[in-house]
RNA sequence: GCCCCCAUCGUCUAGGGGACUAGGACGCCACCCUUUCAAGGUGGAAACCGGGGUUCGAAUCCCCGUGGGGGCACCA
């Protein structure tokens, strides 16, 4: 039994991406579950593609999630360096090894015309114009010295993988069971580029043997390049690590992996609704976009974990402690599962609600600033925190429910009248609450409340109707968060002189007498 | 097109031959609570892809269909 060393392995050529957040979640239980090692390494053997930024972010990305490496190019570890462009000596002397034992050979054909991404995007229907992936072979036995003539000319040339021409390989994946390929369906892939780079299956075989990872949990999508590992990890006796396949984080619609251009109508559709004042549910799949939303790291690792694998059959919250404490990698599902951005949000919501009031007030704090609010003490802070905590889905939505403390208001006459009191009684009631407010001591929840319940007694209607036309007057809109709090996070005078402000309006708008009797 | 993988409510899932009148969660519907919006409470509709087997007995095992996903680059 050796011991367990994971890795995850990602390429540095864009925004983390939550579907590869999953899988790093996956590495890390096992790690922690079994007392291993965590490892980060970057596959940039594509330089084109690079981008340094994608680097930074990763990192940010795992302690956002805590979920740290151990061994990686940031924090080090004793089988660097864990950047593959700094490892090329490995994968040239595995690949004259390949070479030298007849297990890989030199190509000397140009690159394929219709390369790569160049298919025209466009041309989405049948039967593409790509092929299949079919290269002929035609290096694969030329004599030794046609090899030796090319090589004296300076013929560029690939190093290709002979594969087996006939038979089958088999693989025990930790999931899946076993999985057999038969040999007429092989290529002989690239593992060496002529620019000198490895491709990934040299350098995953390479560097996973080198880093003695024992277990390689990646996504489903790698299956099927498993072969080519196995054949490589033999001509290399390297003793190879335990596959495990992990599902695939789809699109809400099941349509193809989760991707930002086929989320975004899912986005947009979800923020169709919009009773709650701050719209939500943009297109998100990257692990920054969710952090500036304001989901909670501990729900994206808790969500994150149950796309594939699940706790129990009727608990679902959980702590990281709790996953690793049940986790085993057997347990983990073999079909993909969609992304859910409904149960995302409800859990977040109910992650929120369940945070003590300071413990929220820090987190939506930069969230305020953002939005221009810097409260000047934490008492306000807290009371903001408490008054949104069971309206808010994310972070990001809290300045949008207390705008009205920082910003001054414009409520419409339309909005400031109560049908069921009338434009009259509508102004009436706003008076009497600037009246009885104006002198009122103490400034708190409890002391309004106390005024404005005795004051709908007094003034013989019923305390909802007459609390309408005051949230109005205060916060600007029909919806906010409940009154006597809000009233009370504010100024005292500036709630009287909201108060008067509307009732002025109101006073000013004979006309919208008509509007009574609808 | 070829290869590989997969298949329980709309979605995430429990289930690994009898404990299943198939359980939980999100979403949805209804009602309650209520000063708006929420939150909360109660109740409800909602699934074993189809067809063959195996077995006394199948959501659970096998086969075939069908459906879905992935792969087939000098990208990873």
């Amino acid at each position: 039994m050796r011991p367990v060393r994971v890795r995850m392995a990602p390429s540095p050529t864009g925004f983390t991406h939550v579907g590869n957040l999953r899988t790093a979640v996956f590495n890390w239980l096992w790690a922690r579950k079994s007392g291993g090692v965590f490892i980060w390494r970057v596959e940039d053997t594509d330089r084109s593609r690079f981008i340094e930024a994608a680097l930074h972010d990763f990192r940010d990305s795992l302690v956002w999630l805590g979920i740290e490496p151990d061994e990686g190019p940031f924090s080090g570890g004793d089988f660097g360096p864990y950047v593959q462009s700094e490892r090329l000596d490995k994968y040239r002397e595995a690949a004259e090894r390949l070479l030298a034992s007849g297990d890989a050979y030199r190509c000397f054909c140009p690159p394929r015309e219709d390369g790569a991404g160049a298919a025209d995007p466009t041309s989405g229907g049948e039967g593409g114009s790509t092929g299949h992936g079919g290269y002929d072979r035609r290096c694969r036995d030329l004599a030794p010295e046609v090899v030796t003539e090319r090589l004296a000319q300076g013929a560029p040339f690939t190093i290709r993988l002979r594969m087996p021409l006939e038979g089958s390989l088999t693989l025990q994946d930790a999931i899946h069971g076993q999985l057999e390929w038969h040999a007429e369906n092989f290529n002989d892939p690239i593992i060496m580029k002529s620019d000198g780079f490895p491709t990934y299956h040299l350098a995953v075989c390479v560097d996973d043997a080198a880093m003695e990872i024992s277990h390689a949990i990646r996504a489903d999508e790698w299956m099927g390049s498993s072969p080519y590992h196995i054949v490589i990890n033999r001509a290399l006796g390297i003793e190879p690590p335990t596959y495990v396949h992990v599902p695939m984080v789809l699109n809400p619609d099941g349509r193809g992996k989760l991707s930002k251009r086929k989320t975004v109508k899912y986005g947009v559709a979800a923020s169709d609704d919009s009773s709650s004042p701050v719209g939500h549910g943009v297109a998100m799949v990257q692990a920054r976009e969710f952090r500036a939303a304001g989901y909670l790291p501990e729900v994206m690792f808790n969500y994150l974990a149950l796309l594939g694998w699940s706790y129990s059959g009727d608990e679902e919250l959980f702590t990281p402690e709790q996953a690793i404490a049940r986790f085993q990698l057997e347990d983990i599902h073999k079909s993909g599962a969609r992304w859910d951005p409904e149960k995302l949000d409800w859990m977040n919501g109910h992650y929120i609600r369940a945070l003590a009031v300071d413990d929220l007030a820090e987190r939506i704090r930069p969230f305020l600033a953002d939005a221009g609010f810097t409260p000047e003490d934490d008492a306000v802070l807290a009371g903001i925190a408490g008054l949104v905590r069971e309206r808010i889905t994310t972070l990001s939505e809290a300045p949008g429910w207390v705008e009205w403390l920082w910003r001054e208001v414009e409520p419409t006459a339309t909005d400031l009248v109560q049908p069921k009191l009338g434009v009259q009684g509508s102004a009436a009631g706003i008076a009497a609450a600037a009246d009885g407010l104006a002198a009122l001591e103490p400034w708190t929840a409890e002391s309004i409340e106390t005024v404005l319940r005795s004051l709908a007694d007094s003034l013989g209607v019923k305390a909802g109707p007459l609390f309408g036309p005051i949230r109005v007057a205060v916060t600007g809109g029909g919806v906010a968060p409940p009154l006597f709090d809000s009233l009370a996070l504010l100024d005292q005078a500036v709630v009287v002189a909201r108060l008067r402000a509307a009732h002025a309006l109101l006073a000013d708008t004979e006309g919208l007498e008509t509007v009574d009797g609808a």
